[in-house]
DNA sequence: CACTTAAATAAATGATGCGGATTAAATCTG
DNA sequence: CAGATTTAATCCGCATCATTTATTTAAGTG
């Protein structure tokens, strides 16, 4: 905990309208002081000082006015120009990279198909850089306007240090990929980030979480991952590592031995099984990463029985998994994220069963389980938005700098 | 969070202060000016309240003056008569009280060998009510002099409503505890939280993870707890309440399906596997709760396969749960307390040796796994020392009340 | 034109922390 | 032994910030 001085309580003040105002919308200043409990006086200091600053605008007269006599209440919005940031997503198949404003609305957005596994780390960043550019350009921007950059992957990742600890994506370790790529952007500051912890982020700001405060999500990609939201505040491990749910172990179903959650139920383990099963049969070639977890599906449907015991097995395991982490968290609600639900009810039903299967009594109700289905744009949406977040400025987490504008 | 005001910012570099001179025993005011980063006025201000309150004390001349020319630094300790306050622990087979002062000093302790679980609420609260009475008494103090109480039990609690959930103890569920004994303390304010926080704190305070901000506790009683240290706070999950990590899901060794994490590894189950196995022999009666544990390490040692076997089946479970907690949190320590240790390495082997059989490289030595062995007082202390970290008035936690001296 | 609500503005208050100057209490030095 | 030096702690003045209370301006309704 930082010491306090006059400095941080303007900063944890500045934040609570900041946030008020990007959480509920077009809101007046005394909806604003109602909410954060901040006297009328304080939020007409504050929004004065934010609307010089140009961060939020006035957005007169939001239309219904019922019941009203007195003078009207105008109202304040994030200033969707204030500034600008980049959002990019590093996928097994893909890499997307989004531009947008200040309210995270995407100006532009764009994918490319590289197999990013393949290639060795300069490659990728010069990609990522490559993409970077030509996404700013496209919203019409230029790269000094840009006030962050942040990069999601999967994977371990120490968002601090900007160092990339392990991915699936790298042979490598330890990649210190964020000062990598602040130098190539002509000095814009680029953070790294587990890809989950964007989707969390994503979820809370626009997405199935808007207003809980503590949630979990899993994501079901490549690799696996874990999000926990606790307080409204991303939990991130003791050195600000993210946990990697695919090094869990869990019980494999045909029953021998301990295996981690990736060897089971990650996508890449999914789709080797399946090319085991369907060796040299018609379909081998579709079942690469990428859109074959859409051809599983397609399969399961059509009543492959072992393509079904395949994703029961993965839903098992994942069911398994997701039972002790309610245990340990008792979160309201738990998010299932990634491109492998695709697979849907073949995957997700024996998740479901296994999950209220195994929980004692006393927790089969806590946990409310959902799905929730992301674009690759969504991604870059997320990653966008954590550097928002820093961007507003909270005062406590130990993000760091102040939006530079 | 709470929004900020000059009173927040107040109590934030109080709590600092208070901390500071707890942490670093008689301690000078410059030197408390290093460690919290703030001014040597603001120090000065800041204990010279704390003097007029006289929740601290100078202590002049610590003793040791070496190499020093200018004025002499006074130290400041806390002022052990500032306070008193009660810790209670109910286990399965004593209920154990203590009153300390305000440095968590025990000044007098008692313990009653009680069969908790044969009784009902009403009955325990009639007793731990004597208890706390009794133990003021020794302490030479009047119950209106008692600050606070603090009562550790296992099981899931939720600590801001007062409220046990579940508990090995009783049959009950949602039992309202801190209420009750508040009453019966004629306003005493009493709170209530799971053991295993009691003993996590108090290893952050007192034990094996002093200055250490990250760490896991994992008890193994009666009931098996688990409390996790996060930036030098409890982490409590989404309602305040603690997992239990009883409910965490294993995989038994002998292989076939899952069970629940207690039904291997906890005292409880452990003995009544040692009862069943040794059924109809001469020690059946020493297999009882309390000094069973012992009794197992003797057999054990004497070469008692059958308990040999069990044992390492509650270790093996055991480190399963280890090890995947250490993906989750990669926790630079993991302390396990409790009297199950008492069993020694035919417990802790297992455990070790499954936990780094089970981890993956990237997180082999991450976490060094202790073993530390709790007195009764001990628990009874953390009790204490939680209800003392509300009264030095933390300001984040949703901890309520201020002290009332 | 009176009334109502929203918002800004102003002044007074009180709390805080900070920096620089000052006092306090020792040791060192000649 | 007296003054210089050093370190600790405090005092004084200053700036910041939020709060309260009033007052004023704005923009509507009836």
């Amino acid at each position: 905990m930082k010491t306090a001085d006059p400095e941080l309580m303007r900063a944890i003040n500045r934040f609570h309208v900041m946030d008020a105002i990007r959480r509920f919308g077009p809101i007046a200043r005394v909806e604003i002081s109602d909410r954060t409990e901040l006297s009328a006086t304080t939020v007409s200091a504050i929004t004065g000082a934010l609307l010089d600053d140009g961060l939020i605008i006035t957005h007169q007269l939001g239309g219904i006015r019922d019941a009203a006599r007195g003078r009207p209440r105008v109202l304040l919005d994030l200033n969707p120009d204030a500034a600008h940031v980049v959002g990019a997503r590093l996928a097994p198949d893909h890499i997307t990279i989004a531009t947008t404003n200040f309210r995270a609305d995407i100006r532009s957005s764009i994918t490319l198909p590289v197999r990013v596994g393949r290639h060795g780390v300069s490659v990728v960043a010069d990609l990522v850089e490559d993409g970077i550019r030509r996404s700013v350009a496209d919203a019409g921007l230029e790269l000094s306007q840009i006030s962050g950059v942040c990069i999601g992957l999967p994977g371990v990742v120490e968002r601090g240090a900007g160092i990339c600890r392990a991915s699936p994506l790298f042979g490598e370790r330890d990649i210190p990929l964020a000062a990598e790529l602040t130098r190539r952007l002509d000095g814009v500051a680029a953070t790294l980030d587990s890809d989950v912890n964007l989707v969390t982020l994503a979820e809370h700001w626009f997405g199935q979480a808007r207003g809980l405060d503590d949630f979990l999500v899993v994501s079901v990609e490549m690799g696996l991952g874990l999000g926990i939201m606790h307080k409204g505040e991303l939990f991130r491990g003791a050195n600000g590592l993210g946990p990697d749910l695919g090094d869990l172990l869990v019980k494999p179903p045909n029953g021998a031995g301990l295996v981690r959650l990736a060897e089971v139920a990650s996508e890449e383990s999914m789709l080797a099984d399946a090319r085991r099963a369907l060796a040299a049969s018609e379909h081998e070639q579709a079942f690469r990463l990428g859109r074959g977890m859409e051809k599983l599906l397609e399969r399961a449907e059509a009543g492959d029985a072992a393509i079904v015991a395949l994703l029961r097995a993965a839903g098992e395991a994942l069911g398994f998994a997701i039972a002790n982490l309610i245990v340990l968290f008792a979160p309201p609600k738990v998010i299932l994220a990634g491109a492998a639900l695709a697979a849907g009810e073949a995957l997700v039903r024996p998740l479901r069963d296994t999950v209220s299967a195994l929980l004692p009594p006393s927790l089969a109700d806590v946990a409310d389980i959902v799905v929730h289905e992301w674009g690759d744009e969504d991604w870059a949406r997320g990653a966008a938005a954590m550097t928002l977040r820093d961007l507003y400025g909270a005062p406590w987490g130990t993000t760091g700098p102040a939006p530079h504008l």
